[in-house]
DNA sequence: GATGAATGAGGATTCATTCAT
DNA sequence: GATGAATGAATCCTCATTCAT
């Protein structure tokens, strides 16, 4: 019982938003009463934050297989992290977009337990980016911070746009933004420039 | 009295949300009573709708401005975009954050005009790439309409951590949003390969 | 100005009810402004109040008028009143409903005042027929009181159904009703009645 | 509960209306709370709806046993319904009052419903006139549709000025009524032309 | 475990009316 | 005569929550 409510509650909040569905709206759909639903959950509050728990939690145990996989470089740690975000779409797609919208009706507490699961899962990424640039897998001149908020911000626009069952596969997306963040957008024309500074290297040199 | 109404309405619905924002809230912050709400918006919902054209309505315009400023290359207009979009966080912060946050309170005739708006703006975006790539300063081997989602997600995310007043300046956010779309953060190891390509080219020279 | 309210009033009540009538549904139709109602009355109960006592007012100057035509015999005075409601459909029908359906909305000493008057009208109806039964003219075994309600009921409802640019003419309807009120709609069995009356007059002759 | 609620606000309906009768003032009287209310009935109107369906519904039910009752003439059958509906004043008046005055509060769709239950009523009369008049028991020389009209308006108006506990009895009431109706109140001048008839009659004889 | 009647605080909205200009 | 901004009380309605059974 507790997980078809928290099921359906997730299918609502995410149709529907958090403050416009009703616990009625709930036990309708499931077919119960209200006593039911205070059963098993204390209040509404407390149903979305078990909702926002259960998603941040397991993102973070799947976050640590791939860190802890010492046989990848950092450069596919990443790879397998936006991949990851990336196909969770489709199986975690509405705990994802209710996690990500309705974080505002929890209290301060609760607020405060859920920013440090989501920090630290921030923080993960960095130390990756650090330790990679470490390895000469990155650039050196970018602060780290500034650019997982990019990545992640990229990466995680997509609950609102992408369709898993549309013309564009996955995988393509995981690639196309692996080569953005990777590569950039722009034509190779900056080999000219970094020919430049070479040639002048060579005649300071 | 109805531009005062918008400024804290915006205000409380940034801090608060649309829905914990009541009518009593707004009007006690000002000092009016509930009918001059009323004299000035036919209800809660219009508020909102008229926060969102107002925002959307500008920025379409100050897009306008740029697209329009034939000196420029794409690669600056798309800078100077990125520019606008993050120097709003300053001036507009507020309505930036109700907008990307508090549609989903409008009814379905609002949100489409909204949605049309938001659409105009991007396909505007994807333009500016698509002529990009023709004229050569782009890479024409990755998918318009990803690449530009890509960008805004990582863009627009700002609203949420970008303190305008903190540490990096805003100039800083804007070089660094474009270094990342126009190189990627991946150490040049093509820089290797060109490097050796040049050294060839010297010595074949 | 005064009349143009009124007028625009009377119809608005009609159609949409007092109470669901709001003064800017008054002032918008007009295109004036909540000024100028409150200049020309002083509350929307008042303005109840003044439809109801031109129209009452006018009544009972009509009525009087063929009280006082010493012409007439009281059935034909009875079939002129009768004629003077129904006629009134076309002209005052509007009124007439209002009058007759929103009076709930005066207050006490309002509804009083109106109450007189519905009472005056009623009572020289009841005289007109006390009249006519000393002359001869209507039965004495039946109660004035009961048979002018029942007079006024059956007429009065007209003002609900009744189309006057339908199929039916005004005439006809009058006829119908005084028909009715005189004669009955009982096919003549009574003839037999009587005639066994007179049969067994003749023998007691 | 259900059923207080609708008891207490026919009282409060018919005593001052539906559009200045509050939820309050129903909760009020019977002591609970806006929520009951609202458990038992969806909104104000719904309930008005209610009282409305509950009173034309059982009110058909009623006309339907007298119809069906193949002992009756068409006139007995007339007379009971009119014996109906003013016994009804006693026990439902206020019911009535409500169901006659209130309607103007339904929406569209709840007044086409009511109005044709209120159709099905008068058309169940008509037939019965019109079979009335077949049978040789009533004149076929007025419109049907009139008449009923012209009866119901003098039935149901004493709903608004009969005193079932004052020093008109029921009985005396439908009796006057159904005389009127078959009689009507012009003294028996046609007597003598009956008698004229009948005389003549003799001398053919 | 589950029910569902009852609560009551809170919220959006309406609207007749006032009054300074 | 006329305006229209501002009032504020009243009203309908929602909904998370409780609790006796």
């Amino acid at each position: 019982m507790r997980g078809r409510i928290l099921k359906e509650s997730i299918d609502l909040f995410d149709k529907k938003g958090f403050s416009k569905t009703s616990i009625q709206d709930i036990i309708d759909t499931i077919g119960v009463t209200k006593g039911t639903f205070y059963y098993y959950f204390k209040s509404k509050q407390e149903l979305l934050m078990d909702i926002h728990l259960n998603y941040i939690k397991e993102l973070l145990a799947e976050q640590e297989v791939i860190f802890n996989d010492e046989y990848l470089s950092n450069k596919e740690k990443l790879n397998n992290l936006i991949s990851l975000i990336i196909k969770n779409i489709k199986i975690h797609g509405k705990s994802a977009r209710v996690f990500n919208r309705e974080f505002r009706h929890l209290d301060d507490n609760q607020l405060k337990l859920i920013n440090d699961y989501r920090k630290e899962f921030r923080i993960k990424l960095q130390k990756l980016l650090g330790e990679g640039i470490e390895k000469g897998e990155f650039r050196d001149d970018l602060r780290c911070d500034i650019v997982i908020f990019g990545i992640l911000g990229m990466v995680n626009r997509s609950y609102n746009w992408y369709d898993p069952d549309g013309e564009v596969s996955e995988e393509e997306l995981v690639n196309t933004y692996m080569d953005i963040i990777l590569n950039g957008i722009k034509k190779e024309e900056k080999t000219a420039l970094i020919n430049e500074k070479i040639i002048e290297n060579h005649f300071t040199a």
